[in-house]
DNA sequence: TTTGTATATGAACAGGTGTTCATTTCAATC
DNA sequence: GATTGAAATGAACACCTGTTCATATACAAA
């Protein structure tokens, strides 16, 4: 056997880096041999190496293309103009594009120390630019009065980690509706910089 | 070659232990071998085994014993009467103990997908344990009008993520002191149940 | 209908995996 | 000094790892 009837490079392509998605999240990229990804979509090993270079390459165009369609997204959204409906479009924009990606969210934020050096330090600099947006509407809305930011960078990192903390308890269709929990930690929010 | 001079199990014990947290730590639990354990520990790979029955044992049991240790640490302390006094011991003693024991912090965080389910349903209600203990002063705090708390289990959720983020971009020697950051986050607390 | 190429195969390679166990060594006890 | 048992070894086992490549097929173009 070789070639299989109705095969194709647009789809098989886009199925692998599903599939690779789905199981690095769900064992770790470590856990996760070729052979069980080639399975999983349906085909040999060695069609893997027609689409990525490596294992490695694999796992880093995820994380970079994850987190670019993250800062895409954003750069995309309608802020508003005052410090506080920035604050609140941040939160907003935040949990609605993590809450629909739940793999490339925990890929992103648990297989760092996976990368190389040279990859990890890109993947670092785009997270750093997603950080940085938040701490320039809070430094901003400090500046203007609008909030009271003791610390901007430590505000920065514990608004982000109290964020990205829903991704833990978070199941579709649990106690919590997307409203309420973006209602929730909108006020935990605005209390945390309220001046 | 067989046993060496000067070899005594209560040394290589303790030290299997504590290069396998490093490790594990470091590289992740699947990508780190028990020849590259036993190499750093300086001893053959058979003598692993003398002190733990598997690999996953090893995880395990080191992840057990980091939340039974952080549950006797909080038993051991001083709590205060008042809501109040009590959210400010569990903020302060939380930082204090995550902040010493970064490898152990780190395994209890991310290694939860490569223990066995058995083994996984131990460590997750030690957690569970551990998040109720704050959830109680929050629930109890509010009760007696000493905090606004709008939903109990999602502000523990939230309150848990905000302190256990410190570890991601804590370093000794850095910019903000323990200290300093005790007082960052005793504030942010605050702020977020202040009725 | 023939040809060319994109797509896929899976055996092969060199090395690594967790775990076992017959064997050896050291240090303490008699 | 002889004996004993805890402590440690490292080769061996069966299997898995990422990656390569000669080979084969299916489809589109000529």
């Amino acid at each position: 056997m070789a070639r299989k009837a109705g095969s194709h490079a647009d789809i098989t392509g886009p199925a692998i880096r599903e599939v690779a998605q789905r199981l690095f999240a769900h064992s770790g990229y470590a856990a996760v041999s070729m052979r069980q990804i080639a399975a999983e979509v349906g085909v040999g090993v060695g069609a893997l190496y027609l689409y990525t270079p490596d294992k490695q390459t694999l796992l880093f165009d995820l994380m970079r293309d994850h987190m670019s369609a993250l800062l895409d997204a954003w750069e995309a959204t309608d802020k508003g103009e005052t410090p506080e409906a920035q604050l609140q479009a941040f939160v907003s924009f935040h949990i609605d594009f993590h809450i629909d990606r739940p793999d490339a969210v925990f890929l992103a934020y648990m297989e760092l120390r996976n990368l190389t050096p040279e990859n990890f330090a890109v993947i670092e600099a785009l997270r750093r630019q997603y950080e940085d947006h938040l701490q320039d509407i809070l430094t901003l809305g400090q500046e203007a009065g609008a909030f009271h930011v003791e610390d901007a960078r430590v505000i920065t990192m514990a608004l982000i980690a109290m964020l990205a903390g829903i991704h833990v308890w978070y199941r579709d269709g649990g106690r919590l509706s997307r409203d309420r929990i973006q209602t929730l930690y909108l006020e935990l929010v605005r209390r945390t910089v309220s001046p």
